[in-house]
RNA sequence: UCCUCCUUAGCUCAGUUGGUUAGAGCAUCUGACUGUUAAUCAGAGGGUCCCCCGUUCAAGUCGGGGAGGGGGAGCCA
């Protein structure tokens, strides 16, 4: 569409960028004496002569030999760290050690100057903290390409699992006038003049005026819309950004995060359960087998890190060992009841070395007691269920006992809870009870209570923090670190 | 939001008991060298010591307040 005549001439001829060789397939295919085309960025530039360049298409650069002499002192001159080059040339056995092709330039084309007095990253380590700030930049160093590499393969691997199930892939609003999932604080969607808004007579802000003629949020959960199409397509997912205005400042937490939402009819918490290890496994084992190289380099780079760790700190797997006994082992599964047991009963807890003492049936559990289930009791991904009510959503279906609901937990190590759900109360009365009980407005809620009134079934769901999933398989312990461009309190960079 | 630590050159950091002109490595620039692998060697340039207020003859250093960042906690995914 729109493109000349002359311009559609030009590509065909290779003048434009299209017919170029990515560094990959180059290094991964080893064969040599042939002429090609490559475009990429400078990374070093060694002894007037060798460029490492990369494209972005993997992080091994490749090395393109400018033989002395023959190229111009003002073309040399701009190849600088951070500068575009395209460069034709011929492949050709390295005759240096530690690549096995270089390309032989013929042409060097200078397609995009950097500035080296001016260019901030320099051929040298970063630390994680000074590379958040200059995010927009972030992208050009080894371990941030890597990173939003396997980002990508995870993402894809989403849709691959769920759509060879023959789930359908929903797209849930992400702007709602439903405040009522109580899943944490909205950010306010409004077009109103912030110092002058629409008023009532008492002096409240009168939302009929404002653009949507109600109190409008970001999203927090594509759920209770999840699982209105569920009651009809029966298996649905969703993928997508979700706001929460939440004043946490973790490593583990952002206001804006992809969150990851099947919904299933006639499914029970066991169905569910089945299929959330199953949905891990899945895609953990779609990431070694499609981004080896990758995981290669972030293990590697976790591993220096954790050289810097004091011993009894280290993890005792490495990344890629960890993913690969994550994929070959069960998951744990016990229930809430079981778990304050194993707690209560724990030399941890006896030496009181934890700083909340586990006492009393009831209580929610503390970081510090799900990470003792996981890292030092099981040693593996432990899913808990049947929580206490009283500590759980209002969706959440009641067990017979009458202080359980069926909820389930996926802990991770490292991250901690990284799943979220339960199978969901599909009994109109025993819901609307609950809902007066916890004064959630049923009124508001009409519309997810037709799920019950017509043609309610067994349905369960679960959400899932993309990121958290990302930080879980990268190894990087800042969530800030597994999105481009990360929002967190006082923070909206770029 | 709470606890705790940090903020000195482009980056990573040192800076003694408060005392003259604030240092190093890397990066950058200039030159040398030329099959290098974060090349090497020599030289040069580069500072709002986070900001404001205070104590003092004198503050990078001490005190108060603020901002930004790290780690931990809560909330959660």
């Amino acid at each position: 569409m729109g493109l000349s005549v002359s311009c559609i001439f030009a590509f065909q001829n290779g003048y434009m960028f299209n017919n170029r060789t990515r560094i990959k397939e180059l290094i991964a295919n080893e064969s040599v004496n042939y002429e090609v085309i490559v475009m990429g960025w400078v990374r070093t530039f060694r002894n007037n002569q060798f460029i490492a360049l990369n494209d972005g298409s993997t992080n091994n650069n490749l090395q393109v030999v400018a033989e002395l002499g023959k190229f111009d002192e003002s073309v040399l001159k701009r190849i600088t760290t951070g500068a575009a080059l395209k460069v034709s040339g011929e492949i050709i056995p390295s005759l240096g050690k530690g690549q096995k092709i270089e390309l032989k330039a013929h042409l060097i084309e200078i397609l995009g100057d950097s500035d080296a007095e001016k260019y901030p990253l320099q051929p040298k380590k970063h630390s994680l903290e000074f590379l958040r700030e200059i995010a927009h930049l972030r992208f050009r160093t080894n371990t941030f390409a890597a990173i939003f590499r396997v980002r990508h393969t995870l993402a894809f691997a989403v849709h691959k699992f769920f759509n060879d199930k023959g789930f359908v892939y929903l797209h849930t609003p992400i702007i709602t006038a439903s405040d009522a999932e109580g899943a944490g604080e909205m950010f306010h969607v409004t077009n109103f003049d912030l110092t002058n808004p629409a008023k009532n007579e008492d002096g409240s802000i009168n939302y009929k005026e404002d653009f949507f003629g109600k109190a409008t949020n970001l999203t927090v959960s594509g759920q209770l819309e999840g699982e209105l199409a569920a009651m009809a397509l029966a298996d649905v997912y969703t993928f997508g950004p979700t706001f929460r205005a939440e004043n946490s400042n973790t490593a583990r937490h952002l206001a804006e995060f992809w969150m990851i939402e099947p919904e299933m009819a006639f499914y029970d918490l066991e169905d569910n359960m089945n299929l959330a290890e199953e949905f891990i496994k899945y895609i953990i084992k779609y990431t070694l087998e499609n981004n080896k190289d990758d995981l290669e380099f972030l293990s590697q780079r976790l591993a220096e890190e954790e050289k810097q760790k004091p011993q009894h700190e280290r993890s005792e797997m490495g990344l890629i060992e960890k993913l690969e006994f994550v994929i070959n082992n069960n998951f744990e599964r016990l229930t809430y009841t079981e778990a304050i047991q194993i707690l209560k009963e724990s030399n941890h807890n006896k030496k009181k070395k934890f700083q909340y003492l586990i006492e009393d049936w009831g209580v929610d559990l503390q970081s510090e007691h799900e990470r003792y289930l996981v890292e030092k009791h099981f040693k593996k991904p432990v899913i808990l269920t049947d929580y206490p009510k009283n500590i759980k959503a209002f969706y959440m279906r009641q067990n017979e006992d009458g202080k359980t609901v069926a909820a389930m937990d996926i802990l991770a190590p490292g991250i901690g809870e990284i799943v979220g759900g339960s199978q969901r109360e599909e009994r109109l009365n025993k819901l609307t009870e609950r809902m007066n009980e916890m004064h959630i407005s049923t009124e508001e809620l009409d519309w997810y209570l037709d799920t019950r009134r017509f043609g309610p079934v067994p349905h369960a769901g679960f959400g899932l923090g993309f990121e958290r999933l990302v930080q879980f398989v990268t190894g990087m312990s800042n969530i800030r670190d597994v999105i481009p461009f990360p929002r967190t309190p006082k923070s909206a960079e770029f």
